[in-house]
DNA sequence: AGTTACCTTGACGTGCGCGTTAACGTTGCT
DNA sequence: AGCAACGTTAACGCGCACGTCAAGGTAACT
């Protein structure tokens, strides 16, 4: 169960392609931080997992649609590991009370992003009704000052 | 009634600060044709009427809500000048029928805008819900390993 | 007339996020 | 063993969106 329909492993060919990034792109995220250096395969040709695809992928996210910094992104999915640490070690639970504290700190990141999100949003809803009203107006001075081309409609 | 709250014309200084913007980012959107260029006084210092302040604005929230470049913004506010163009010309109608084709090419382009922000809302409302879930994650597994904790609360 | 604060136009510098090229190693197939 | 496809690192380059001087003009007040 290697190559059913979904390689367990990717080369940054294959990986790059699913992500609509490129190879570069995915080796300067892994060199400035972004991605833990995915495994090698013994030429040393990089082998990324279905979590670095899943992250690689929040990576575009917070990139795209929220305009953050890879900087900031850093930052914000460090959170991210501990949700890997939590699957890994969910038996060894070595320290259990450290533990917590690092999944309090994820959720609180977390809690902030989708704090940013509302934000976000709730000023993309104004410029929504700004742009809405703007439409509006075009069609009432279409109806009073050339409504002889609307009749064509 | 030139100063009672509100300026009708600010000079680079003021209107950089009330923009959230620098004085440079100001100079640099004229140089890229994002502003037309504003009246200046004698001297030659710039003076930006409320419109001008209007575009500005505007200017700013597709950079920083949307994240386009100011290539795409320059594309995507030319619509705004038709606006512009109706309050300025609203009774020497000089061409009817040209100004509506362009009111309609306006429209349109808001139109697409609205859509682009339609768009990005959904997708940020999916991540929104992954955070959401993430969140719950965590609390079941706050609760589940480390109740103790929570009882402090 | 002098001072201070504000403005002007260049022009060069900078950080980010990669693109691109070069020189070379690996894999897999025949 | 040879070839094509795919990968590797290292290093330089580039466009964007400004930041940062430098050298000088203007406004407004005293």
């Amino acid at each position: 169960m290697d190559d059913a329909q979904g390689h367990a492993y990717l080369q940054i060919g294959e990986a790059a392609e699913r992500a609509q990034l490129t190879q570069r792109t995915l080796r300067y995220y892994e060199e400035k931080g972004l991605l833990n250096p995915p495994t090698r395969m013994d030429g040393g040709f990089r082998l990324y997992s279905a979590d670095d695809m899943e992250r690689i992928d929040r990576i575009r996210q917070l990139k795209e649609l929220l305009g953050f910094s890879l900087a900031d992104i850093k930052e914000m999915i460090e959170s991210d590991d501990v949700r890997l640490q939590i699957r890994a070690e969910w038996r060894s639970d070595a320290d259990t009370a450290e533990k917590a504290e690092q999944i309090r700190r994820a959720r609180e990141v977390t809690l902030q992003q989708i704090g940013l999100l509302d934000q976000k949003m709730q000023k993309m809803n104004a410029m929504r009704d700004t742009l809405a009203e703007r439409i509006e107006k075009y069609d009432t001075w279409l109806l009073e000052r050339a409504p002889a081309l609307e009749a064509g409609r």
